[in-house]
RNA sequence: GCCGCCGUGGCGGAAUGGUAGACGCUGCGGAUUUAAAAUCCGUUGACUUCACGGUCGUGGGGGUUCGAGUCCCCCCGGCGGUACCA
């Protein structure tokens, strides 16, 4: 399109805006410390989730959350709040390593290209940051604080007593020995079963597998020494402090089942010629009675000892079995039960009764003890089991008393216990409590709050991540002096992974080898690292002492304002933040949890991150499919800026449909705004051979077009409804509204029109910035006050009133608004339409509604 | 399986328990134009009626209510998450 077919000249003076914008500085944010900060102002702290700056550029799933916070921030400025609007790159992370080993190119050179690029991308939006704050995850001044704070986790315990992190060092005033303390830290190094992925060259966590199993990549289940982090600690607080927050329940619900809490017991069963007991974790203690075998995990320490020499051969076959099988698909391929007797028996503590002990791969070692009591008659798994190797089933819980045996079915509900000596007759939870207590008393178990949640492997064999500030000599590992933050890693040739577990950087000898036998800890942290904490950072990005200064954290969560406290129920720093559902169990995850650390130790005074979290519905291609560019279907926002403009993909983005639902894309619907757009460009300038002129319509005379007025005050109130309430589909439909009603006038009344466009502004910035500049404005927009709508302008004295009969929709009457029943009463049954229904009938009731409706029951 | 979200015109979607379909797109008709684009005006749920109007209509079935897209119960369909967690 030449720019003379453009119906507005958005090329030209979208860019100049944006260059005035920056130039200026319009959109800086101050903080304390600042000669501009003033810190009586309250303060809005409006984030989104900071992109991942890949070589495909933005995304048009990328602006419609920024968009949003965007109106929102410009909206709170407008409304005298000092807006905090930050934006960032989480730029540490495979993608651009697996481009290193392709190419040879370094990382940080590609991402540095990623990252110019993205930057350009979101200017061309003309989106409110202040850009002095803008960081980077792989900033080495941002590595620095990264290493930090993971060096407050290393030197952290979990006091079980206070239910909150405290340093070491008081245990070691105390006298803990070494072993003793690097066995409690937050951050601490463990042998355990990882998943390991050959073809990426590192493991991954649990909440990491799934993504990149389905990018095709294989991963197995291996032994490995590895850094972990103990969020198991925190478990309980990560499911009570959800509760403060404004949350989407469906999000809270998500995180509560990923940590996934159960209450029962531990149960000890004697085994039969061996010394240890064996434990197992069950929820449903009150069945106890009716286990009729054990089930151990193939990888339970005690299968080789219990195990008697007929079955040998059999278990470690079995044992192998599981071990190799562990690298396929082991959820799909092995539905179907299978399992190994291991020949020993169990005593069932209640009733004496031995329990044939088998191992079966439906029993995860990670989870509970590793062993169960298999209770056929009321676990649809142990059934399963139990009918595949025909072993007993015993019924100890039935629907109701006397209740008929429900053959075929497992009966897995509450009930009341039968067959169950001094449970019998109880409900479950009586029978739950009853056996808890029975277990106790005699020292055969314990209540147990089992959750699913594990501790968070932490390190990575990666080069493109964060280095561990640690230094390991004679078998011990240390922290680095912070003195000596950030560590960087060391430039490579080679970034091909090994195929062996061994980390990238223990390639680099110079770098790994210190004086004195120290050698450097050589994995690397994974990407979830940096965006723990970048919401912190934002606050204050630029201090070389702090994370984040104490002044600058106080102000931004909403403490360091006395005469505006935080509502009672504000626990999180964040006042809004906007991103995607993926990350609802990962990095909300993980980030509540650094933020409880830094909370415990003092660092922050909240003791959550994000308050209020809203979840930007995905945006599908024309054909209702995910954008994906095997699809074909991928539109590139560069292309719709240079075709309509950032103000028509602005508005577009948000005119869609709601925020929080997924929607396809659909060029046409770009037209329609841009065609809005335009209406409101004609209103104020006509074109002239070519040129753009201003409309001798718009002249600065009072207004007395009531309906205008009406109109306009409404829009003003309206839309900033929908703002506060995230509806900008219906915040457009009221401006679209209130533009016919300008288009009709024949004189546009300047002050009347200069307040539609301050409302419109922080959708439409640069048009309605360049309107009101041409227009004779001095000053900008964006710097405006939001209008103050006039109450008496909307008020009407005659109303429509419905009038229906028996519900149904009669006829309309315009009656006075304060009319009483009697009058409209009256007026309706006046109406011969009203009659039509009504005549052959008694009027039973009257429902009146003052200025809305009369019904009629008849 | 389980958990969550969602079902409204040709399409995206509006509707504090009170006019279903705002606003936009598309289609159709008209104005303007030599013509087109752009723009402007009208119209656009289905059925029915010459017309005024009427009947039906928010996935399906029940219920509460003067009144239900909205609240309650049951069912069906789609999307997303999760999966042997004892």
């Amino acid at each position: 399109m030449s720019d003379l077919r453009k119906p507005f000249p958005f090329s030209e003076f979208e860019p100049a805006w944006q260059a005035r914008w920056e130039a200026e500085k319009t959109f800086h944010t101050p903080g304390p410390g600042d000669a501009d900060f003033d810190p009586a102002k309250p303060k809005y702290y409006v984030l989104d989730m900071f992109p991942y700056p890949s070589g495909a550029g933005l995304h048009v799933g990328h602006p419609e959350g920024y968009t949003a916070t965007d109106i929102i921030g410009r909206y709170k400025r407008m409304r005298g709040f000092n807006v905090l609007h930050p934006m960032g790159y989480d730029s540490f992370g495979l993608p651009a390593e697996q481009y290193a080993i392709k190419t040879g190119q370094h990382p940080a050179i590609t991402t540095a290209a990623n990252i110019t690029t993205f930057r350009r991308q979101l200017k061309a939006l003309g989106f409110a940051y202040d850009w002095d704050r803008e960081l980077a995850t792989t900033d080495p001044e941002y590595v620095r604080w990264t290493q930090w704070i993971f060096l407050q986790l290393y030197g952290s315990y979990y006091c079980e007593v206070d239910g909150k992190a405290k340093p070491v060092t008081e245990l070691e005033a105390m006298g803990w020995s070494r072993e003793q303390v690097d066995g409690v830290r937050l951050a601490y190094v463990a042998d355990t079963p990882v998943w390991w992925s050959p073809d990426l060259g590192t493991v991954l966590a649990n909440e990491e597998v799934e993504e990149w199993k389905a990018k095709g990549h294989t991963v197995e289940r291996r032994p490995l020494r590895q850094w972990m982090l103990r969020i198991t600690k925190y478990a309980q607080r990560l499911i009570d402090e959800l509760d403060a927050l404004d949350w989407p329940e469906g999000i809270k619900l998500l995180q509560k089942n990923w940590i996934g809490r159960s209450e029962g017991a531990i149960v000890s069963f004697q085994i039969v010629n061996f010394t240890s007991p064996i434990e197992v974790f069950t929820t449903r203690p009150d069945t106890l009675f009716g286990a009729t075998y054990m089930v151990m995990a193939p990888e339970h320490p005690f299968v080789a000892q219990i195990t008697t020499p007929v079955q040998r051969t059999a278990v470690a076959d079995y044992q192998k079995a599981c071990a190799s099988k562990s690298d396929m698909d082991r959820g799909d391929l092995n539905k179907d039960k299978s399992g190994v007797f291991t020949g020993a028996f169990a005593i069932n503590p209640v009733n004496e009764v031995l329990l044939p002990i088998w191992i079966a791969d439906y029993v995860m070692m990670s989870y509970g003890t590793g062993a169960i009591m298999a209770v056929p008659a009321h676990d649809p798994r142990d059934c399963e089991f139990a009918q595949r190797f025909e072993l007993p089933v015993v019924e100890v819980v039935q629907r109701s008393v006397g209740a008929t045996p429900t053959l075929f079915e497992v009966f897995c509900d509450a009930g009341i216990a039968i067959n169950s000596g001094f449970l019998d007759g109880l409900t479950t939870a009586a029978a739950k409590a009853t056996m808890i207590d029975w277990l106790e008393a005699n020292h055969l178990g314990r209540r147990r709050i089992q959750y699913k949640l594990r501790d968070w492997l932490f390190s990575r064999q990666r080069y493109w991540g964060e280095p561990f500030p640690i230094v390991w000599k004679d078998g011990h590992h240390q922290a680095i002096p912070e003195s000596e933050l950030p560590l960087l890693a060391p430039p490579l040739d080679d970034y091909k992974p090994s195929g062996t577990p061994e980390p990238l950087l223990s390639k680099a000898r110079e770098w790994v080898e210190l004086p004195d036998g120290f050698l450097r800890e050589t994995n690397t942290m994974p990407q979830w690292a940096g965006s723990c904490w970048y919401y912190l950072r934002y606050c204050d990005p630029s201090n070389t002492n702090r994370f984040i200064s104490h002044q600058a954290e106080a102000y931004w969560t909403g403490k360091g304002d006395a005469d505006r406290p935080p509502a009672p129920s504000a626990t999180g720093m964040v006042d809004l933040y906007v991103g995607g559902t993926e990350h609802a169990v990962l990095h909300l995850l993980y980030a509540r949890f650094w933020h409880k650390v830094l909370f415990d130790l003092g660092h922050v005074s909240t003791p959550e991150p994000f308050q209020k979290l809203v979840n930007q519905g995905l945006i599908l291609g024309e054909d209702g499919q995910k954008m994906s560019k095997s699809r074909g279907n991928v539109v590139n926002p560069d292309d719709v800026v240079s075709e309509y403009g950032a103000d028509a993909l602005r508005l577009y983005e948000m005119f869609m449909g709601p925020l929080e639902q997924v929607k396809p894309w659909i060029m046409q619907g770009v037209e329609g705004v841009s065609r809005f757009l335009a209406k409101v460009w004609r209103l104020a300038c006509e074109e002239h051979d070519g040129e753009w002129r201003l409309s001798p319509k718009i002249q600065d005379v009072p207004c007395t077009d009531k309906d205008l007025l009406r109109v306009l005050n409404d829009t003003i109130k309206r839309v900033g409804e929908e703002i506060e309430s995230l509806k900008f589909n219906t915040a457009i439909s009221f401006m679209m509204t209130c533009t016919k009603a300008f288009t009709a006038l024949d004189v546009v009344p300047l002050k009347e029109f200069t307040q539609f466009l301050t409302v419109l502004n922080p959708f439409a910035p640069h048009l309605t910035e360049e309107i009101h500049q041409r227009l004779g404005g001095s000053t900008m927009l964006s710097e405006a006050a939001w209008p103050i709508y006039n109450p008496a302008a909307l008020v009407r004295h005659e109303v429509e009133i419905i009038i229906q009969v028996n519900g149904k929709l009669r006829d309309r009457l315009l009656l006075a608004k304060d009319a009483d029943e009697a009058t409209a009463t009256a007026a309706a049954l006046a109406c011969p339409k009203v009659r039509d229904h009504t005549d052959a009938k008694t009027i039973r009731k009257i429902v009146y509604i003052q200025g809305k409706l009369l019904n009629i029951v008849a």
